[in-house]
DNA sequence: TTGAAAGCGCTAACAC
DNA sequence: GTGTTAGCGCTTTCAA
């Protein structure tokens, strides 16, 4: 006869089955070490006949820990090419579950105080602490909960904060990831090399942009009527880049802030004129021609989030900040000396 | 001075302050009619002033239920345009919420047996029941999870499997939305209609596949030589449209099981060729000109699951299939008669 | 090295 | 309508 469901197994019945304490069970699955390993063998053969698992509310109960991490999902807003965050979600996934830890997943309640959730799921002790993204600029996420010392890491600088610098965070490189495509650009021969952007007071846009400005300063190019600043869209994309190649001196390479406006300029663009994307979307894999993107690296990011997350879990409030390096995906021609191609391009 | 997370107020002290007894504070909570106006009302008023919030693990515990749903998120395979999935997500959780649940996230341990964590994360009591999706034909979880009695709802009808009839599932009617997909075609003139589909045994390739049959049939459509199976891969899309495109009497529209094989199609086409994609990917309102798609009712679907899964939960053993229709969101052209549409396309 | 006692915070069952 | 008692399953503290 099959266990069932409602009668599983407590850490009484292992102890009773063993001819043990409870003690020494609790003592077998959490600090081996004190038990004998003969006993600790008798113990695991109990747990094993009995299908034993402790119970995880009571656990929590005791411990006063819920080994729980709060993720907040946006609504996915506009349509844009492949979210990167459903990407990171994953990888998060991944890693807290490695730490021993669970990934909770809320979203906004409608027409509710954007920080009740927090304070419900933090004060019930349903989490231990949070993983926040998309950051906006003066996002008072950061100082509400770091003033109610609940534990948070953030993707993402959080920016316009005069406290940033005490709060834990970790950041891809957006200026290095830009300047890679600009330093690629270069190398496959092109001098007029335009930036497609956000509107400033985007979040990562600023830092992306000034790679470019400096990417091109490194290399003494000019940079006017290079520029155009648009919302993340597809059309804007197409636009601006129809615009740019409308002036004199047209560019012969674009280097864009994301896929979505960069594959808008591939809309617009004649075979010859190189498009480099940012964040290696699912979509930018498949076009024909292929093109370059710079990745995110998302493994790592997760990995160093949970880090950061857990140190302060721990009680080592190490205010940190990570800036981890993109990498350059090569997909159109030949590598430059020095770059590896990471991925094969699909296609016929 | 504030209150410190490690100073949160218990029931005890609410109770305390209001001059009641522990219980009137619960049942306040969780009973409110046992409760007279006036003691509720000063119950209420010691809550707010002392912050408490009933502690989610000693809860847990003492009802032994998790109120929380596990869902599994399988790496994200080969890149693919905008993961329905991802989009689930979202619903999903807003819906598990709604209903006073939790949802964890989790992904399969790497090197190990498919169902452990299913078994760990129900034996310990982490979740009450699992919504599980992306069946295959013969999936084993169904029947294994049955029969350890594991409450769970599937996305999707498990298919290959004598005991299906037996499970919780919410599916969206595929044949039904490529025939609305078809119809349209038809209502714009067109004749020869084909269908790019995967390699027959895909979870639900076979059903949406039923649907162009019929579809054409009902019209009295010839369908020889307008069918193709492939992988679902862009460029199989384009192989599989530009090899009917060539035969005599080509094709002068395509209905597709993926917005994948779509995009694929339009490579292939010239102006004048119909594709209709499934899905409603978002980059599929990015194209230009843009692109029909039939919509899934994730909405819908998450709405229905829970309320399946909670039906198991409050003991009713409700095995029950819910089929639900989708819908064909029109971009290109005119609208058909009766058809309304939906969304503004983009583009400039 | 092992065991006994205590209690985490809450709610179901029952008495008043 | 409200209070009292008991105990969910576990781990920390302290004694043997």
């Amino acid at each position: 006869m099959r266990r069932t469901r409602s009668a599983s197994a407590t850490i009484e019945g292992v102890a009773a089955r063993a001819g043990v304490s409870r003690q020494t069970v609790s003592n077998v699955l959490n600090a081996p070490e004190r038990v004998s390993p003969h006993t600790a063998e008798r113990v695991r053969r109990a747990i094993a006949e009995l299908h034993y698992r402790p119970h995880w509310a009571a656990r929590r109960l005791r411990t006063r820990t819920s080994r729980t991490i709060g993720f907040r999902i946006q609504p996915s807003g506009p349509p844009v090419l492949g979210s990167l965050i459903d990407r990171f979600l994953h990888a998060l996934t991944s890693q807290a579950w490695n730490a021993g830890y669970r990934l909770l997943l809320f979203t906004q309640a409608s027409g509710d105080d954007e920080r009740a959730t927090y304070d419900e799921l933090s004060a019930t002790g349903t989490v231990d602490g949070f993983v926040i993204y998309d950051l906006r600029i003066g996002d008072r996420r950061p100082p509400w909960l770091a003033q109610r010392s609940i534990p948070f890491a953030c993707f993402g600088r959080p920016l316009g904060s005069s406290t940033a610098a005490r709060y834990a965070w970790v950041d891809v490189d957006g200026a290095l990831g830009i300047a890679q495509a600009v330093d690629y650009a270069v190398s496959r021969g092109h001098r007029r090399i335009a930036y497609l952007g956000w509107h400033p007071g985007t979040c990562c846009g600023d830092d992306r942009e000034q790679g470019w400005h400096r990417a091109m300063r490194r290399h003494r190019l000019d940079t006017a009527g290079l520029h155009s600043e648009s919302a993340d869209e597809l059309a804007a994309g197409t636009d601006a880049a129809r615009r740019l190649l409308a002036g004199d001196d047209p560019p012969t390479a674009f280097v864009c802030a994301s896929d979505t406006l960069a594959v808008g300029a591939r809309l617009a663009s004649q075979v010859g004129v190189q498009v480099v994307g940012f964040d290696d979307s699912p979509v930018v894999s498949l076009l024909q021609p292929p093109m370059s993107s710079v990745r995110q690296p998302l493994e790592d990011v997760a990995r160093a989030i949970v880090r950061l997350l857990l140190e302060q879990l721990d009680g080592n409030t190490t205010a940190e900040g990570v800036l981890l390096p993109p990498q350059l995906i090569v997909r159109d021609g030949q590598q430059p000396a020095g770059q590896q191609k990471i991925e094969k391009s699909t296609g016929s």
